[in-house]
DNA sequence: TGTACATCAGTGAACGCGCGTTCACTGATGTAC
DNA sequence: TGTACATCAGTGAACGCGCGTTCACTGATGTAC
């Protein structure tokens, strides 16, 4: 009768019915397990029999809460995306640096390597994740534009003229952020700069190397940080 | 009763018996469609009877080839590496310099995605790579290494007193190589910086975001290289 | 407060599928004398 | 050159498995009067 609680309101909103509030439980007890057996074999290890099973309920059962395999691993998606978005305009909004990102980048990549690999790993050749998703994924670029913004450009990322200006000439990305062609080189250098220490960190390719990669990921910041 | 053409001959070596080349024609074939698979559903959609009846075998006889699904997904992964060292090695006897190197590493990259994330995508969580396959990443840090110090200083990777202690202190990766702390930094700036380009890119993560990727990864090869 | 009805979570059986892998075999190819 | 034997690529049937998903159903919970 009401609206539906939807997808992921499992933080629980004011007047739910007993009913509503046990569905919303039981969807993020589903959810959980799911992350669970993400955690032990990949994404693609993910059995909605199996989840059926650690839940002590038929598989049949699930399909009251989600429509598909494929519906269930779009919603962890999109939570996966929403997590880091939420992350990001915190961080942002308490006013922190590109340091305070970057240190939040790195806590929420460690927290769950494979909430990270669901976001920024290797694509499933064929899946397209639905046009909510980009937005969120614009989001997180809107709140790292906002650092980058306002942290200026003490510490440039340089930048040939001639790829400044292809920088100011396509920005879609940055619609309707006002920021120059430096910021939003350094906004770019940010970002692949972090996840090019993470992505390789987490998938273990500096197991064996002997130095840490935590100093690593930080002399990357430092070197895009103004009071280094 | 000769010693055994072994894993990975395609190549073809020199007195072969016709049945030893056939042999090695079946396996390269069945790897070949191995790769159209991986690249068609990724690796996880690999199936070794898709793959005979591609190949207008039955399911059974691609173990006279391949003890099993793994062992056959292992050797992609050793020749996946093996020819980037190679491509890497090559590179590095002929002198390039490190956009030389650069230009190697992102050629060899989108040539085939897939291979590419066949080595530096999201890794299955339990999987252990063989020891030979470290051999092979090592070689490719060996030969950037080299060409890292042949390149020189003259456009360091800035890096803290602190970094520079810890590095020169933790170079099990480096283990043989003559190179100072400096070429240390630069190198994994290097390594980390192409691949926080490339994986973004090649997951799809800046398309809709308007600017020319190879244009961003240019600029920053820019800004590890000497005569910018 | 009690009765009649609607909603809906969960079950169990069943479907069809494709998977990796084994096994006993056939028949062609190569080798030894 | 021909015969006897060994090697080995490939087949077809079969095994057991777990998967996603559908369907008709039971029984508990909630709602209306």
């Amino acid at each position: 009768m009401a609206a539906n609680a939807g997808a992921g309101a499992e933080a629980g909103a004011d007047v739910t019915s007993p009913r509503e509030r046990y569905r919303a439980q039981v969807r993020s007890d589903i959810k959980a397990r799911a992350w669970d057996q993400i955690a032990r074999s990949g994404a693609t290890g993910l059995s909605l029999n199996a989840i059926a099973k650690e839940l002590g309920m038929s598989g049949p059962a699930l399909y009251r809460y989600f429509g598909s395999r494929d519906e269930l691993i779009t919603e962890l998606i999109r939570d996966a995306y929403r997590s880091l978005a939420d992350t990001f305009r915190a961080a942002a909004e308490s006013g922190a640096g590109l340091e305070g990102l970057a240190r939040a980048l790195r806590r929420w990549a460690l927290d769950d390597p494979q909430r990270y690999f669901l976001v920024y790993g290797t694509p499933v050749p064929g899946y397209h994740a639905p046009d909510d998703i980009t937005t969120i994924a614009r989001e997180i670029m809107a709140a790292l534009l906002d650092v980058c913004a306002s942290a200026g450009l003490e510490a440039p990322a340089p930048a040939s003229a001639s790829f400044t200006a292809h920088l100011s000439q396509h920005r879609q990305w940055a619609a309707g952020h006002p920021a120059p062609p430096g910021v939003l080189r350094k906004a770019l250098a940010f970002w692949t700069r972090m996840h090019g220490v993470l992505s390789l960190e987490l998938a273990g390719h500096f197991t064996g190397m002997g130095f840490d990669p935590e100093r690593l990921f930080d002399a990357e910041v430092a070197e895009l940080t103004p009071g280094r």
